[in-house]
DNA sequence: AGCACA
């Protein structure tokens, strides 16, 4: 009689036990491999050393991916604290993986070349393809432009004092160039590139002497500037949630 | 919904 965990849906433990390796999905399935992994790099690596990251594409596996750790602890933290993250406007739902990444078997030692593995996992038959639309935005991920527009905030990653407090709406203009604000003032701008390069558009980061605690990030277009502003929005690079907007025009 | 190792 060990209690129940589950408290609706919301999943602490599912049964399975902790692993280096984190399970997501609910992850948004519009979005280019590449930039997924990428921008999951740049989320995750807050929590600790990553050694791996997958996803894939294929029709079982779309919507998912698996972070590799290098602890427990590292994974663990990223569990819990990103839990819900509002990841290209779908918040992340995160659990351990059930079993161990080939990349961890292989330091164990443990490492069996797949050879109990199911051979139908290839199914080719219905190979229509539906073209209601164009493709909506393969690459831009950008649909909209508010910077507020988040599903529900996960924890204090976000700056915003979203009090009861009426602000007067400034008119929000799209720039391909970010303004980052609340920065440590030592940031370098090599340390910003870091994160910012990750996201597909990236141009380049500028820093002024003269004002710390600032920065521009250029990207290709707005569309890929979008995108990166909301993955990093209030992301900590030290420790205070930075702050991002369209540079004025 | 969906737990793999292009």
């Amino acid at each position: 009689m060990s209690g129940e965990a589950a408290a609706g849906g919301g999943g602490e433990a599912n049964g399975v036990q902790p692993n280096v390796t984190i399970y997501i999905n609910n992850l948004n399935e519009k979005i280019k491999l590449e930039a997924l992994k990428k921008s999951l790099n740049a989320v995750f690596s807050q929590f600790g050393k990553i050694i791996e990251v997958l996803a894939f594409k294929t029709l079982k596996h779309k919507g998912q991916a698996w972070v590799v750790f290098e602890d427990v602890a590292s994974a663990t933290e990223a569990l819990k604290r990103m839990q819900d993250f509002p990841f290209y406007d779908k918040p992340m739902k995160i659990q351990y993986a059930k079993t161990k990444s080939d990349v961890v078997a292989k330091a164990d030692g443990t490492f069996v070349p797949r050879e109990k593995r199911k051979r139908n996992d290839e199914k080719p038959e219905k190979k229509q393809k539906r073209e209601q639309h164009h493709d909506v935005n393969q690459a831009g991920v950008g649909m909209h432009a508010y910077p507020g527009a988040y599903g529900a905030p996960p924890l204090s990653q976000l700056p915003f004092g979203a009090g009861p407090k009426v602000m007067m709406p400034e008119i929000i203009v799209p720039n391909n160039i970010l303004f980052v604000q609340e920065l440590p003032h030592d940031a370098t701008a090599l340390m910003l590139q870091m994160f910012f390069c990750q996201y597909p558009g990236f141009k380049e980061v500028r820093m002024i002497e003269a004002k710390p605690g600032i920065a521009f990030v250029e990207y290709g277009d707005e569309g890929q500037a979008t995108a990166a502003m909301n993955l990093l929005q209030g992301f900590k690079i030290k420790e205070n949630p930075m702050r991002i907007t369209y540079a004025k025009k």
